[in-house]
DNA sequence: CGCGTCGTTGGACAGATGTCAAGAATTTCT
DNA sequence: AGAAATTCTTGACATCTGTCCAACGACGCG
């Protein structure tokens, strides 16, 4: 915060850009080693510039992290969102649900293995708290916008609470991820087919 | 593993005793800090001791890690079986199920805190994943004897996998812990009336 | 051209960390 | 009691960590 504070020199703010650019290759070496083993050295060394430069551009480590945090909520709500925009009958819809969930899983592993690790870190580091609970609310209502759009489909009305059914769609995707990167071959089809029926059991 | 070989001399084994109660020590500075922040010399802080005795007893970092895994373990099967030994209707299962789940979860929150940190940490350390997975296998067949039992007393079969319930209790459960320990006071309630729910939505 | 700001480097610092070994203290055995 | 085996402490080591800073090059502006 020292150095880094109001900037604004050129139009496109240089400054930001080299933030994200650091960030995005520190969001890669988290991934790859996951929270507890990343240093700021390691981080640079991913990159073209010197250890040195990260406390130009953050003030400290916490201040990195937590960038990165924000910078992987971008990434991730824009993935996700107009996943299942066109899906006619409910079954289509429930179908586009397991399909959009596996593939974001498939295609990003490493990604929402960091997710959950740094949740855990915010469950006891207070400074990761609050973006990670930001993310984790957009995540719920990614969720309730897919259930609230079955039960119009069906002409129902949900069962439990948005809470609920993001704990259960979360349960289920968190456990196939880790049977993924284990390298089990049917998680993801476990993980289609668990969204699948799972949609139904949560209307009436 | 250096000198921690065979040692058989009293009948009662007293240096799996000493191994034991250091490991227990360092599974409260864990609970403390969580895995990223704990350091030997921080465990040792929690203990008569100093910390060299820590690798007297244990290899290195790893080896003493995976042995409080192992008897976190020890002490969470200990504390679920037999929670909900008599329930006559399948009512009273259920809620027997959620008073159980949210007992657990008020009586030692910062040990199942614990719980999910090092679950997240054996998706980066392939040496904890052995003993993580199979504490995984002990709470999905307690998960999995709750739905039967269920399934028995409403005279209907399970109509998911015993991954998928599991899947689905946990998701409730870690959602519940989080909300718990950022002071929500309905966190347990919802876990309680998410459980209840949940049952009859995995049978038919 | 000279000058000042910005971006970047590389080294240095203090402190923490895992590991180890030498020896003191304690227990156990005879 | 004395000897032997054990339990435990202490201090040291090399390395890594976050942080800071002096200096250097590049670039734009007067």
């Amino acid at each position: 915060m020292t150095r880094a504070a109001a900037r604004r020199r050129t139009p496109v703010d240089k400054f930001e850009d080299r933030r994200r650019e650091l960030a995005d290759a520190a969001l890669l070496t988290l991934a790859d080693l996951g929270y507890a083993r990343t240093s700021l050295r390691t981080i640079a060394e991913n990159t073209a510039f010197s250890h040195g430069l990260l406390h130009y551009y953050f003030a400290d480590k916490v201040e990195l992290i937590t960038y990165c945090v924000r910078r992987y909520k971008a990434a991730c709500v824009q993935r996700y969102e107009g996943a299942m925009a066109d899906a006619a009958t409910p079954e289509e819809l429930a179908i586009a649900c397991g399909e959009g969930l596996a593939a974001t899983l498939a295609d990003a592993p490493l990604m929402h293995r960091l997710w959950y690790d740094l949740r855990s870190q915010s469950m006891f580091e207070k400074a990761f708290r609050d973006d990670v609970a930001e993310i984790d609310e957009s995540l719920e209502q990614m969720i309730w916008g897919i259930v609230t759009a079955y039960a119009d489909r069906t002409k129902t009305d949900p069962t439990c609470t948005s809470s609920e059914a993001y704990a259960m769609f979360d349960g289920l995707f968190q456990q196939a991820l880790m049977r993924h990167l284990d390298g089990s071959a049917q998680a993801l089809d476990d993980l289609r087919r668990g969204c699948r029926e799972l949609l139904p059991r949560l209307v009436s």
